[in-house]
RNA sequence: GGCCCCAUCGUCUAUCGGUUAGGACGCGACCCUUUCAAGGUCGAGAGACGGGUUCGAUUCCCGUUGGGGCUACCA
């Protein structure tokens, strides 16, 4: 989604920036929530975006045997111990806690097994957990977005490490893992300024050197809560879809939380890789804004010369059941792309400039006929009686330009009452680029013909 | 509830103690003697509140309020 897309740009930007490693890692130490679709997407939306990585993928699962030997060293070293208590009488310790209205935090001497009975469960190899042993001293670290953060151990669980069936829990994992790849940043969501403290505990217990923290604060939906599937679209694969570019993306979400500095906002991608800092990264939530994606969408569209715009847009007509080839779409292209938002913008103005596609009329086409009433034929009937003399050879945006203009003058009409109608019958609609260019864009007869089944109306 | 994080226009942000608080999106007006969702010009629009520190606070400190996160044998 969204925010992991801007946490992965992040890591990247910053690791293109300082030459540094980038590693992708996927942590599916939790086996029945990971699966492969879900690791394919995230792959996809990576490799839209336009980011790479030195090494990996590397998946968290492969290492579950080191993730157990740490865990195993900590407990040698006393560092950790054996729970034995059950879920159950975990679950019950804790609405005991809530009905009494008191914080529950996990006491190693208040729920201590009296220690007959704790006996009596080892002996019988009674399943257990592995809990680290809290220290009670203060944790803190110089975060590199936010500054010092610090925490009381005291306030701090003494939190699984290692299931009943033996496996790694994620604080753990990531630990160890982190330590055996020689990770030295740590780029993630502000949700993992929580965990931070216990893992900081843990590369202390196991004696690793503790990477430097960077925690980007989450991105919000319009209405100030964190951004989710009813804000509508938060996948990646959805912006693609809706016909963003790739770099338009990036550089939107680039500065969702991170500025350069000043008031630089098109920035293309060695611009971004260039001027990135943590420091410069925002410490609160930013809203993202879908209406300002559109906009930067529209600059690179716009900036975007035609032909390398024409595979994505041939893609898209492609899936509207469309084809057209290279060479006659790509004028239209050229012509129409200034205008549109999107790359599903583009597709449709190209397909509405094809020669037989059915005109439908939108609204705002249907309030100016409905506001021109009778003139509203007449002028397209004088246009194209005045249109329809004009050899092939003639049809072109500056001869028309001209023969448009002194129609106009000759007859007194204001140039939009004869302009606006034929926009109306050549696209349905008001919006286009000017008529004498859509009229060349469309060609001769096909324009002729819309014009005459218009005149009917 | 506890712990932690955060606080400049509606939104994204600049400002690293002294500015008429700047830019962008969006919005409004006007211009481009052809629409426009393109381009141009202009405009409305912000330091949450209360205390300090200081010659001087948006900026530093404390508190209040308001948001957010975490509080699992999830990641």
């Amino acid at each position: 989604h969204v925010g992991g897309a801007r946490t992965a740009l992040f890591n990247w930007l910053f690791a293109r920036h300082t030459g540094g490693t980038l590693v992708l890692r996927i942590e599916d130490t939790d086996r029945e929530r990971s699966t492969e679709a879900h690791t394919q997407v995230i792959l996809d939306g990576l490799g839209w975006l336009g980011l790479d990585w030195d090494e990996g993928p590397i998946f968290q699962g492969t290492f579950a045997e080191r993730h157990r030997a740490d865990a195993l060293r900590l407990l040698a070293e006393g560092k950790a111990y054996r729970d034995y208590l059950t879920p159950e009488e975990l679950t019950s310790a804790r609405e005991a806690a809530s009905a009494a209205k008191e914080n529950f935090r996990f006491d190693r001497e208040r729920l201590a097994l009296p220690v007959d009975e704790l006996a009596r469960r080892e002996a019988a190899r009674a399943p257990y957990t592995v809990r680290f042993a809290m220290p009670d001293a203060e944790i803190a670290w110089d975060d590199a977005v936010h500054g010092r953060i610090s925490w009381q151990g005291r306030d701090l669980d003494d939190f699984i490490i290692l299931r009943s069936d033996g496996s790694a829990i994620y604080n753990l994992a990531v630990v160890s893992d982190d330590a055996a790849m020689a990770i030295t940043h740590v780029i993630r969501g502000d949700d993992h300024i929580s965990n931070t403290p216990k893992q900081i505990a843990l590369y202390r217990g196991l004696g690793f050197d503790v990477p430097i923290f960077a925690h980007v604060p989450v991105i919000l939906g319009q209405d100030g809560k964190k951004l989710s599937k009813r804000h509508g679209a938060t996948a990646i694969g959805d912006y693609q879809d809706m016909g963003i570019l790739p770099a338009a993306m990036r550089n939107f979400l680039a500065l969702l939380g991170w500025s350069p500095g000043n008031d630089d906002e098109i920035l293309p991608e060695p611009e971004l890789i260039a001027r990135f800092a943590l420091e410069q990264i925002q410490s609160k939530p930013a809203v993202f804004d879908p209406t300002k994606l559109e906009w930067m969408n529209g600059q690179y569209l716009s900036a975007l010369p035609a032909d390398e715009l024409v595979g994505p847009v041939l893609r898209e007509l492609k899936r509207l059941g469309c084809t057209v080839s290279r060479e006659a779409a790509e004028p239209i292209i050229e012509v129409v792309k200034a205008r549109a938002r999107t790359v599903t913008m583009v597709a449709e103005a190209v397909r509405l400039r094809l020669p037989g596609v059915e005109i439908v009329r939108d609204p705002k086409g249907d309030a100016l006929t409905a506001k021109m009433g009778e003139r509203f034929s007449k002028n397209l009937a004088l246009a194209h009686e005045n249109l329809d003399p004009i050899p092939e050879e003639g049809w072109r945006a500056t001869e028309l330009e001209h023969d448009l203009l002194a129609l106009a003058e000759a007859r007194g009409l204001k140039l939009g009452d004869l302009m606006q109608p034929i926009r109306v019958a050549l696209t349905g609609g008001t919006v286009s680029e000017p008529v004498h260019e859509l009229l060349a864009v469309v060609g001769r007869e096909e324009s002729l013909k819309r014009i005459a089944a218009a005149m009917k109306d």
